[in-house]
DNA sequence: ACCAGGAGCGC
DNA sequence: AGGCGCTCCTGGT
């Protein structure tokens, strides 16, 4: 009798051999195993995958509730017809996603075992593919040979960036006397064994005019079958450097391989215009997996494992690759004159500047025109047209995408690599993610969407904190890759905790790899978050705080470290906002929000409070608050209040507030280049009020005034927003007018960050309050300075609460010129 | 402030 | 039991 174990539990992956024996003669098809290969989902429970792709409810019950089941009927019956669903849903799942036909064709193609197939087994099928195509033409194949064959080879550093220096890899490279056969990149070996695809340095920003995206269609199986790259036909180096291109004529197997595939899919795709419904279908799959077929082959031809691979072969169509993406870049701004904004491995994507769709699409045809006329197999193909579009950063976009349906445009928001898209990130933070995206494609003004983004965040903390969020938004969902014991530092990862510590109190049977965990980040009720604990120690599964009210939400962690930074990067260069305000918004302490240092290189350089603990560095580049005398009508710049009275020696440098006479201004409000005696050099609260408005009203208006500069140093573009719509718009978007000579973009000179800054520092200037919290003293010394604030606050009360009301007022996004006509 | 290691994406 | 390129997070030093 074979045993029937779950399986071998790898990465959950199919059944065990005794499973496989008792239904020998049959297929099996995991649906779970093809959800996970042919869709993309957060989780691929039943449960998930019933709502999202059959929009049916499953009932889910919970393992340790089984026995009682079965203890009354209608439990029992219950139970049976939540198994009866479960096996009705699974086979519905697998007609969803035409498992069965699709299969059949891939193994048709490939000349495989369905059953193995139906397993995955990618690299199998190009495997026989490729064994039949050489056998087909009297080669005799390769034998296989183990994966460990050459296990000395670990001199080689691990992680070593493949460009470092190729002079290192003679001896092994092609030592053998079959290139076919190297098993060079030994299974766990970690860095990549050669350089894959070109990536162009993104133009980051928000863009509002229409964007081109073209790409090359199948790039790798085109460049194969342009350069006719086979193991026929490429000459061998010696010294483990790339091949050069063949100049055979004869057409090699893997091109003409490729080239059956690809006419036969034009020949079912042609089949397809004018195929009954009922057959449209099926056609449709015979085609899906005739490309799927010829997009999988480059894989294993540099995968160390497969029968074969050939490093040299992957090289040198990825270089090719590399190659043309870099000519067509070239071409389109060189030639076209066009400006690329961005590039991955087979794609540009080019900024038109034109809001008319049909001059860009116009556009459009005239570069696949000129790039195809290079080319006998590769084609560049329009693929995309966005309306408008946010850049991020490589691999990170989104775009509003225009599509047609029978010539009826209509839009569709794609979203690339984004942390909404990642599975790794609470609902909550994707969905105020969302939010701010939409927002930010909008088309509404900076104003607009800023605020709205700001009262998105004080909304949503608000209801954080009276606990109008339900549990399930603050569910993070993360896969464990081993045995949950198997963790080195276990310790550290809050879904290894939550698995083990399940598995302990019994609420299920075990984990395995590739089971994904939902739990979210806890702290004891009355600790706060910032707690001794790491943040592994306070993550619970949901179930966990259902019934216990000692663990609940971290609602701390979940701003900070879920929604800040999320939001964060959305707005990175939206400008009216930064980090620090939003930060603000969600009530955190926006000085531990400085710019991170992989933000360097970022469009924005006139931010923003660098939070740094420092204030000289915080507030570095303002200008001072500047007390011109009513009597002798000099002036000079106005120290910080609280310095001057703790006398803190090491600010020295602090930059508005070096001059030393002025220090003392605070305890005698006085002049200090008048008499120290008489009645001149007086200075009133109401003085200090009308100047510090007066100050920041300059400020005010220079933000006003507009003035954008182009960031091209060597441009130096300068004007004034003039056009009011523009002047409320993203900014980013809008091409410097010298373009085609100049690719920048104009910025803000005077950035609403910057208004925002400046106000702050008066606020610091003017505080009596937050700073003093800040200090670490004596209570005696607190004391007495407390006495000391305490005689100033009166004075600079109405000044501070003027300036306060207009940053907080420019906090939010909106700054309301009646606000400015304040009394004093 | 760096580095290593892992997830998880994009292509 | 395809590949590489590129953020990000986390913990450790």
């Amino acid at each position: 009798m074979p045993k029937l174990t779950k399986g071998n539990s790898m990465f959950g992956a199919g059944a065990s051999p005794g499973i496989m024996s008792c239904i020998a003669g049959r297929l099996l098809c995991d649906t779970f195993l093809c959800s996970r290969d042919l869709l993309k989902e957060v989780s691929y429970s039943l449960t998930q995958l019933a709502k999202n792709q059959l929009h049916k409810d499953r009932k889910e019950i919970a393992p340790q509730d089984i026995p009682s089941m079965f203890q009354k009927l209608e439990s029992l019956i219950e139970l049976i017809e939540c198994a009866q669903q479960d096996a009705w849903l699974s086979l519905e799942l697998m007609f969803h996603l035409s498992v069965i036909p699709l299969t059949h064709q891939l193994t048709k193609l490939s000349g495989n075992l369905w059953g193995k197939t139906l397993q995955g087994a990618r690299a199998q099928r190009v495997e026989y593919l490729l064994l039949h195509a050489f056998h087909e033409q009297k080669y005799i194949n390769p034998d296989k040979t183990s994966a460990h064959a050459n296990e000395a080879k670990d001199q080689r550093l691990p992680k070593r960036r493949i460009d470092a220096g190729s002079a290192d890899r003679n001896a092994e490279e092609f030592g053998g006397d079959d290139a076919k056969l190297e098993t060079d990149h030994v299974k766990g070996k970690k860095g990549p064994a050669y350089a894959g695809g070109l990536v162009l340095e993104p133009k980051r920003g928000l863009y509002d005019k229409y964007i081109l995206l073209l790409d090359f269609n199948s790039l790798y199986p085109s460049i194969i079958q342009e350069y006719n790259i086979c193991f026929t036909t490429v000459e061998k180096t010696t010294d483990g450097s790339i091949p050069h291109l063949p100049s055979f004529k004869e057409i090699g197997v893997l091109p003409k391989l490729l080239r059956d595939l690809v006419e036969r899919r034009k020949r079912v795709k042609q089949m397809m215009k004018n195929a009954p419904r009922i057959k449209l279908q099926q056609h449709d799959i015979h085609q899906q997996a005739l490309k799927l077929t010829a997009n999988s082959m480059y894989g294993c031809l540099g995968f160390s494992n497969s029968r074969f691979y050939a490093k040299p072969l992957a090289e040198l169509i990825t270089l090719q690759g590399r190659e043309i993406l870099q000519r067509t870049v070239d071409l389109v701004q060189n030639n076209l004159n066009l400006e690329v904004i961005y590039g991955d491995t087979d794609s540009i994507m080019i900024h038109t500047g034109l809001d008319d769709i049909e001059k860009a699409k116009s556009i459009a045809v005239k570069v696949t025109q000129e790039v195809n006329k290079k080319y006998q197999c590769l084609v560049i193909d329009l693929d995309g047209l966005y309306k408008r579009m946010l850049l991020l950063k490589k691999k990170k976009y989104a775009a509003i995408k225009v599509q047609f349906r029978n010539d009826i445009p209509y839009e569709v928001i794609e979203r690339k690599g984004l942390d909404m898209v990642r599975r790794d990130w609470s609902l909550i933070s994707k969905e105020i993610g969302d939010f701010c995206l939409n927002q930010i494609l909008s088309g509404g003004s900076c104003d607009d969407v800023v605020e709205s983004i700001h009262g998105a965040l004080v909304k949503v903390r608000e209801e954080m904190k009276n606990g109008e969020i339900q549990l399930e938004k603050y569910v993070i969902t993360k896969t464990l890759t081993k045995q949950p014991e198997a963790y080195p530092d276990g310790k550290n990862q809050p879904h290894v905790q939550v698995a083990l510590r399940m598995k302990q109190n019994g609420s299920c049977t075990g984990f395995s790899p590739g089971d994904t965990i939902p739990y979210v980040i806890c702290c004891e009720q009355g600790t706060s978050s910032a707690g001794s604990s790491g943040m592994a120690q306070r993550a619970r599964h949901p179930d966990e705080l259902k019934d216990n009210g000692k663990w609940i939400i971290d609602i701390d962690y979940y701003l900070s470290q879920q929604i800040h930074p999320v939001v964060s990067r959305l707005c990175a260069s939206i400008q009216g906002t930064s980090p620090e305000r939003l930060a603000d918004c969600l009530g955190l302490d926006s000085t531990k929000f400085q710019r991170r240092p992989n933000y360097a290189a970022d469009v924005d350089h006139s931010s923003l409070l660098l939070g740094s603990v420092d204030d000289c560095e915080r507030y570095e580049g303002c200008e001072p608050l500047v007390i011109s005398c009513p009597s002798c009508s000099s002036s000079f710049d106005c120290p910080v209040v609280v310095t001057s009275f703790c006398g803190s020696t090491d600010d020295e440098t602090v930059s508005p507030a070096r001059e030393k006479p002025e220090r003392n201004f605070w305890q005698s409000l006085r002049c200090p280049r008048c008499p120290i005696d008489g009645d001149m050099g007086r200075v009133s609260p109401a003085m200090i009020a009308n100047q510090v408005k007066r100050q920041a009203d300059h400020f005010l208006s220079l933000y006003y005034r507009n003035t954008m500069t182009c960031d091209d140093e060597t441009c130096n573009y300068t004007t004034r927003g003039l056009n009011l719509r523009a002047s409320g718009d993203f900014e980013r978007g809008s091409v410097c007018p010298n373009y085609p000579h100049c690719n920048g973009h104009l910025l803000k000179k005077y950035t609403e960050a910057d208004l925002y800054k400046q106000l702050s520092y008066f606020c610091h200037v003017l505080d009596t309050e937050k700073c003093l919290q800040k200090l670490n003293m004596e209570a005696s010394a607190r004391m007495s300075l407390e006495t000391s604030l305490s005689r100033i606050r009166p004075v600079v009360q109405m000044a501070a609460s003027v300036v306060s009301k207009m940053r907080d007022r420019c906090a939010f996004g909106w700054i309301n010129l009646s606000d400015l006509v304040v009394a004093v």
